[in-house]
DNA sequence: TAGTAATCATGATCATCATCATGTTTAGGC
DNA sequence: GCCTAAACATGATGATGATCATGATTACTA
């Protein structure tokens, strides 16, 4: 059975979500190429139809998922008063990649870590915009710092197995950077 | 041949040293029971005597190496410099075991991850006392703060493949913690 | 000091996957 | 409308790795 070319686009597109889905929910490497596709409705022997290997999909899938999802223009403060929600923390199949894979994505190939970090770089100068500070360097770093709280708290509160512990470490964080005091003046 | 107290004891110790040099180097799931016991010197059959299975070797793993490196005594600013250094980001295996497990304890057993748990708990307390603030509540915002922000930067500086990138993030997130205004007041 | 059992080494086993081989159907080019 | 090859399903294959079975040695106990 051959198949048109927008259900081998569709079937593809299929792949990836279920793939990224999969891995942020439970890790590179306890997901099988099998599990990826029963979840995208298709047989195992598809796969290599469409990836050359299970690191490929890992690659493929990091680039799919990572380009997408971030606002156009957000708020920072805004912004990591839902990245640091429980909500958020909750849904880690469908949550930020970053929070989700960064951790396990430091023993990937070097083509996986390029796409996470393309992203990265995307995302940090996403944040920049918004970020407080009078000065680029100074919305820069806000951004940084920020966005480093915000990726770190959440893996955290992930792991912690007290609820109490988890939703203080969101809290916590959420004040910690939605209050800072802005710089209004550079220091040293 | 029969192996005396002491030197039972001497093994056990060398697998976990070496199981928790691997785990945080190449990831629980990359690490096969037979690399642990190698490189422990001694051979894979034996693993059954000190361990009920792979996923106990990564509970003991982790409740072994949680309660060992964290300072008695130590100041938040001091140590956030180490911590964000080249030095540490460059040293996996041998670095934070927060930083290189908790993105993929997540995924593990109740057990590890309660033991991951009570050593996140005990960490926060440590950096609450050095942490600044004028009041106890200040002072716990800004280690859970702080505490993410560098857990956070060292998983993103180890994932990115940017040198340069990955040595921003160090420094920005160094900047963005040490410079940050006390609290000189409670807002709202 | 003799007997016992603990500790480790060696060598299976058994399940799990990643990947490949083959067959079938039919979309798309001529 | 025909033919070719693409896309998927089904069913191997082969490697890897966790776990177990067995045996040898000797530290400990009585």
């Amino acid at each position: 059975m051959k198949i048109s070319r927008e259900q081998v686009a569709e079937n593809r597109r299929r792949i990836l979500e279920a793939a990224g889905r999969l891995f942020r929910a439970k890790g590179f490497e306890a997901v099988t190429v099998a599990d990826v596709m029963k979840a995208a409705s298709l047989t195992h022997g598809a796969f290599y139809g469409h990836f050359n290997s299970k690191d490929d999909l890992i690659v493929q899938t990091l680039a799919h998922i990572v380009s997408a999802g971030i606002p156009e223009d957000l708020d920072l403060t805004r912004y990591a008063t839902t990245y640091l929600s429980e909500g958020h923390r909750d849904d880690i199949a469908g949550g930020c990649p970053t929070a989700g894979l960064a951790g396990q994505t430091v023993h990937q190939s070097p083509e996986a870590r390029a796409a996470m970090t393309a992203g990265l770089r995307e995302h940090i100068e996403r944040l920049s915009r918004s970020a407080p500070g009078a000065i680029a360097e100074d919305k820069r770093r806000a951004a940084i710092g920020s966005w480093a709280a915000m990726v770190g708290a959440v893996i955290l509160a992930r792991m912690s197995d007290d609820p109490h512990l988890s939703d203080e470490l969101l809290a916590q964080t959420r004040e910690w950077i939605t209050s800072r005091p802005s710089p209004n003046s550079s220091q040293d």
